[in-house]
DNA sequence: GTTAGCACTCTATTAAGGTGAGTGCTAATT
DNA sequence: AATTAGCACTCACCTTAATAGAGTGCTAAC
C-alpha cells in the first residue's frame, strides 16, 4: 500500500497548502501554485484515489480535500521537511535567560512562556514528576516551640517544605538525630519507594530507633503524598483564537475545558511511545476530547534520567516542522541549563 | 437627583429581570411579572425618565431597557436584598477540607476552586503579598559542599527557599552564625523594608561583621527580589462561556486574554477603595480592557493586617446578591482557618 | 496514461419580505 | 394632574429565494 511518488508529491503539497491556508485544496489550486507538472484533472484523479485510501477527506461533495488524520501521520513520518527556520539566535538569546532563574518553578514558568510566543500555538510544561525523583536530603529543623520544618531536596532540584507541629519535648538535637537516621535509610531513593517503605515495614523499625518519632512519621508521610501533585505550567492558551478551527465558540469551549484538567492533560502527554520527541495526531490522542488537537512533546532529562516533558498543543492542522524544530532547540537548552544548575 | 419610590421599584425590577434573563425589559413584561400595580404606559413614561438619568438604557430604538454600570451602581448601593441564600450548610462542609492543607499555595488554589464552583464566575485569589508580610525566621543552611539552603519564613505562612551556591571554605558553623545575626537584625520586619536596608548602610555592617558575608549578600538580596512575583490563583475562566454577553468570539478573547495578564489583573484587584468588600462595575475598574466586567473583592487577613484577596469576575450583569454572600462567608471561614493555623 | 470539457453539487452570500416585541406620542379617563 | 388605552412606527431577527463561485466526477478525445 505505498503510495507512488506522485500521490506523495500531491499528498505533500496538500497538506502543505492547508497547514498554511486552512482552506480546503481543490485540483485547480493546486496545479497552478505549486508546478507540478501534471494537469488538474490528474490530480483530480491522484486524489480520488488518496481520499479512497482515508489520506484526504471531503468536508462536503464539492469541496477541495482536507488532510485526514492519517494524511497528517504521513506527511510527519515521511514527507515533512525539517525546516531549521525558527530564528535560532532569537532562541539561543531568549534561552539564555533561563540561566538567571533559581527556583526551577520559575524556569519552567518562562521555558512555557517561550514554547508558547515562538510556536503560536498553546505550550505545556511538565514539571519533573515528583514521586520519581530521587532523594538527595531530608532536613528537619525545628522553627518554634509548635513548630517544626522538614526540607526535602530531590535530585531534580525539586525542593518541598512543609511545616507542621510537633511536640514541644521534642528536641533540636533529637530531630537531627532523626534526619540523620532518614538520611541514611533514604537518600537516593526515589520518593515513591520511600512512601511504600514508610507505610510498610520499616515503620516499626524507626519507631524502634527513637521513641517519638512516631509523633512525626504521619505528618512526613503525608507531606510525601502531598508532594505527588504534579507541576503543570501553561501558556499561550488564547492562541488558540487564532485558529478558524476553533472560531466556533462551542470549540474553543471545549479546547479551553480540556486545558483547564490537568490530570488529563499530563495523562495525555506523558502517555508512553516516541522517544525523545513524540507527535500525536487527532484521534490518535488516548482522550477522546483531545481528538481535534495534535500534541508534539519533547522529553527533558535529569542524571540521564526523563523527568518531565515539554509540550506543544494545537489544531491537527498544525506546522509540524516548525514546532519540532522549536521543541528540538528548547529541550537541548534546557537540558544544558538543567545540567550547570543541579 | 434622589428618585422617587416607584422610580426605584422600577429600576430595582429592571435589573433583577436582567440579571436572571440577559434579555433587554420591556415594560409590558415588567408589569405583568412584577405586579408592579401601574400599567406599561405609566413604566414607559418612568422609563424614559431613568434612562434621561442615566440608570438604564436602550441596546436599540424598539427594545426594551438594559441597566448602565450606573443603574447597577444604585442597585447595589441601595436596592439589592442580600440573600442568604448561598447553601451555608454546603459552603461550610467544602470549606472544612481547607484545614487539611499544609501548604498555603494549595489552600489558595483550593478556595480559588470552591470560588467559582459556588459562583459560577471566574474567580482569583491573591496570595498574601510577599513584600509587605514580615520575616518570622531565616534559616541558613549547607546541602552540600556546593551549595546551600536559605529559608525565609513569614507570618504570613510563606516559605521561600532559594538555593544557591557559595564557597566551600564558609562552614556550617559560619553560616549559622550570619543567621543568627540576620534574624536579630531582621525578624519582624517587613521584607521590603529589609531589602531596602540591605541595599543601603546596614550591607557595611554585614561585612564588617563577617568577612565571608560578602559572598553571600547578592544572592540573598536577588532571593529577596525574586519573592515579590505575587500568587494568583485562577479557576473557572471557561465559565465566560456560560454568559451570552460574552458569545461574541472576540469578547470572550479579549476576556480571557485579560486573565492571562497577571499584573493587570492583580492590579484591579488590589485597587484601593471599599473596605471589607469591594465592588467595581464596568467602567468603574481602572483598566480600559476590563469595562465589561464587574469585579467584587474580598480581602483576607492575617495578624489582623490585610494580607490577600478573594475575587469574582464576571459580566457587567452579575448576580451581585449571590456573589457578596458567597465572598462574605468564604472570607470568613478562610480567615478563621488562617487563624488556626499560624 | 493524460487531459479538456461539461454537467452537476453544494456552500456562502445577498436581498426581500414577514413577524413580533417594544417604543413614543396623543387623547381619553380617573 | 396623573394615569392609561390606543395606535402608528421602528428595528432586530427569521425565513425564504436567488445567485455566484469553487470544485468535483465522468466521458471522450488526445
Amino acid at each position: 500500500m505505498t503510495l507512488n511518488d506522485r500521490k506523495m508529491m500531491i499528498l505533500q503539497a496538500i497538506v502543505k497548502d492547508y497547514i498554511e491556508s486552512a482552506e480546503p485544496v481543490g485540483s485547480r489550486s493546486l496545479s497552478k501554485k505549486y508546478n507540478l507538472g501534471i494537469s488538474p484533472a490528474t490530480i483530480r484523479n491522484e486524489m480520488a484515489d488518496l481520499e479512497e485510501l482515508g489520506f484526504i477527506k471531503q468536508p462536503h461533495t464539492s469541496a477541495g480535500r482536507v488532510p485526514s488524520d492519517k494524511g497528517y501521520r504521513l506527511y510527519v513520518d515521511q514527507l515533512m521537511e525539517i525546516k531549521r527556520t525558527a530564528d535560532k539566535t532569537r532562541i539561543h538569546l531568549k534561552t539564555e535567560l533561563l540561566r538567571q532563574y533559581n527556583e526551577l518553578e520559575q524556569m519552567l514558568q518562562y521555558t512555557s512562556k517561550l514554547l508558547s510566543e515562538f510556536t503560536n500555538y498553546t505550550s505545556i510544561v511538565l514539571a519533573p514528576q515528583v514521586k520519581k525523583s530521587r532523594l538527595k536530603e531530608i532536613k528537619l529543623a525545628r522553627i518554634d516551640e509548635e513548630n517544626m520544618l522538614a526540607v526535602f531536596v530531590t535530585n531534580t532540584g525539586l525542593i518541598q517544605n512543609p511545616i507542621f507541629r510537633v511536640p514541644p519535648e521534642l528536641s533540636s538535637d533529637e530531630l537531627e538525630k532523626i534526619a540523620n537516621f532518614l538520611n541514611q535509610k533514604f537518600v537516593g531513593m526515589p520518593l515513591e519507594e520511600i512512601e511504600n517503605r514508610l507505610a510498610g515495614t520499616l515503620k516499626e523499625e524507626l519507631e524502634r530507633f527513637h521513641s517519638a518519632v512516631h509523633s512525626v512519621m504521619p505528618e512526613l508521610f503525608h507531606a510525601l503524598e502531598q508532594m505527588s501533585d504534579m507541576g503543570l505550567y501553561l501558556s499561550g492558551t488564547t492562541n488558540i483564537f487564532n485558529f478558524p478551527e476553533f472560531s466556533d465558540l462551542s470549540k474553543a469551549r471545549d479546547f479551553l475545558t480540556l486545558l483547564e484538567e490537568k490530570q488529563v492533560i499530563s495523562q495525555l502527554i506523558t502517555d508512553p511511545g516516541g522517544g525523545q520527541l513524540k507527535i500525536s495526531i487527532g484521534s490518535e490522542n488516548s482522550i477522546q476530547k483531545a481528538h481535534e488537537c495534535s500534541i508534539v512533546t519533547a522529553s527533558y532529562h535529569m542524571d540521564n534520567q526523563t523527568v518531565g516533558w515539554l509540550s506543544v498543543i494545537g489544531p491537527t492542522r498544525m506546522d509540524y516542522a516548525h514546532v519540532i524544530d522549536v521543541l528540538d532547540q528548547m529541550s537541548r537548552l534546557m537540558n544544558q541549563a538543567l545540567k550547570d544548575k543541579y
